[in-house]
DNA sequence: ATGAAAGCGCTAACAC
DNA sequence: GTGTTAGCGCTTTCAT
């Protein structure tokens, strides 16, 4: 538990100058600095991170605020965030909203009010304006992953966009009878993320020339069984069965292929299936998607506030560059008279 | 920014009153204590954790270093970990450590060596004997999740306890002739995991003296895809196909109900399958698993935790209780003459 | 380039 | 039950 005072002791100078040349800041000579570090490797020093961020107003630690751990998606930005913050000596305080209000409510009290942290992450969090307000008033960075939070900067791809890529494909193969599984109002998602992602169908459809037919969209609560059970539905139409569906997760799309296997359907052959996400499980099932790049996502975040943290930071290329999706064709999609003429 | 020293004076108190009524700590009367209360709340006063820290010694903080996000048990792990730790007022900064050598001595030398947290819950974590030494010197409790650590407290599963019963169940359904999926020592896995389970296994078979054929075995990596190729292996054998396979996870099992599948194999009338885990979607999938519990055993670790940093706090019942497992029966597994006989 | 000294904002003895 | 006082271990002016 060495203290400063020993290292300054051991290397023949004063804590301030060992405060120096351990930080970067200031000028030391080269052969103070020399035996310095020689001392403070040879005690084993580091610094209280208390100590240090009580003199300097800085913690050097990034509260990351996410609603769930366990899917792909945010796990995957968790992921980015953590590395990129790791990379630039900073930590990241976990908080994990699952819960209800009370639950968000504790954790504002908790890190909002606890000076632990510089700045703030927030994954598809909705925050009202007074919530924001209050991080502003702290003059903590903040910035957002997903989903517009008012006076905040905020990262998020265009969803309408991306599945007006989605269906495009689809409709570029000759389908018309496309399906939609896409996310009813009452599932609990960030945003309108689900709302959007059937306008960008709509909106494709509509420039084909294509009449949306409501019986042609399903609800879903973006899990593989959801999906699957939503497919189970539309593919089992005694008539005019879709060609295709556009699942608004890859994970309902994977669903989506389970449930035509059931009624004895040929992927692709009988139905294309296109999701979102370019999930881990996306390539194992053979899954024609549009890639979203949550791990760079997490990164780009961290850039940003490192950014606003230290002004002198490198400008981020892609700040304010819209987020990158790709179309990534595999064996789910093909045209839909493919094998029979 | 108010600072104690305003609240105090709002409050017509001293400052030491002010923390003493704010912490519970120490002797207040309700009518100062109430106050005190109020002036915090109408200054919207909250402590600085730096500074509190720095007189106290206690950070309220834990740090989790896990190798994975993105896979179920570590997600889930976490999850149970963090839900355990803001109920408790604690922070959980979180360290993964999924890179290599130099990664993991940063994060040492991050959190270890920057006295940001109070204790550590190492996941799936092989510590060599002198970085536990370093750990214990620092006087940071700690306790490891799956695996054992030297001389430190952890919480495992018994996995050839685990292996035994999925593979008993097999057994007791009339299979002899059963295959295991499980880790080749390359993976790179945690502690001796596939190992023990391998051993479960075999204990079993050698209990109902059934021979242990080594074509039986084959290894795979843990993902959905692992599995998959492997099951396409031992279920492509002409002769003596096995009538069931078990997994040492979940993701495998399923990848070998999709790969029986694929040979047109019906589960379980053909073949039998038997996972370990538990996971989210082995309800979906109907798979036969030994549930494992995840999220209690991070839940547990801070249990732990927090009765080495409070002694005051209840024993956790399930201390030095094994943890638990239980065959949960699907409609992956039946038996081997299942609609022939 | 280096040292002396004054805090950062809170807590914990110790007095009363 | 409450106030006074002395730090916690660093960083950072301000001198030199």
């Amino acid at each position: 538990m060495a203290g400063i005072e020993e290292v300054a002791r051991r290397a023949g100078v004063s804590a301030a100058t060992v405060s120096r040349a351990l930080s970067g800041r200031g000028h030391v000579s080269a052969a103070t600095r020399a035996k310095v570090l020689e001392a403070a490797a040879a005690l084993g020093y580091v610094v209280s991170s208390s100590a240090s961020a009580l003199a300097t107003g800085r913690m050097r630690n990034v509260g990351v605020v996410i609603p769930f751990l366990n899917r792909w998606f945010y796990g995957a930005v968790l992921e980015g965030a953590e590395s990129a913050l790791l990379a630039q000596g900073y930590d990241l305080t976990l908080y994990n909203l699952g819960g209800g209000a009370e639950e968000r409510h504790s954790v504002f009290e908790h890190f909002l009010l606890r000076k632990r942290v510089d700045a703030v992450i927030a994954v598809s969090l909705e925050l009202t304006e007074s919530e924001v307000q209050r991080l502003h008033d702290l003059r903590k960075p903040m910035v957002g992953v997903g989903g517009p939070l008012p006076g905040v900067r905020t990262l998020s791809i265009d969803d309408i966009a991306v599945s007006r890529l989605a269906t495009e494909h689809l409709i570029g193969l000759g389908h018309r009878r496309i399906a939609h599984i896409g996310g009813d109002r009452a599932v609990e998602m960030d945003f309108h993320l689900p709302t959007n992602r059937r306008i960008g169908y709509q909106e494709a459809l509509a420039a084909a020339d294509i009449p949306t037919d409501p019986a042609l969209f399903h609800p879903g609560d973006f899990t593989m069984q959801g999906g699957y059970e939503a497919a189970k539905q539309l593919l089992g139409a005694p008539h005019d069965r879709p060609t295709a569906i556009f699942a608004a997760s890859d994970e309902m799309a994977i669903g989506a292929i389970l449930a035509a296997r059931d009624l004895g359907l040929d992927v692709p052959r009988d139905v294309s299936v296109v999701g979102i996400d370019d999930h881990d499980l996306a390539a194992f099932f053979g899954l024609t998607t549009v890639a979203q790049y949550p791990m760079l996502q997490g990164r780009m975040a961290v850039d940003v506030l490192m950014q606003e943290l230290h002004p002198g930071h490198p400008e981020p290329a892609s700040l304010n560059t819209p987020l990158p999706f790709d179309l990534v064709v595999r064996s789910s999609t093909a045209r839909p008279d493919a094998g029979r003429g």
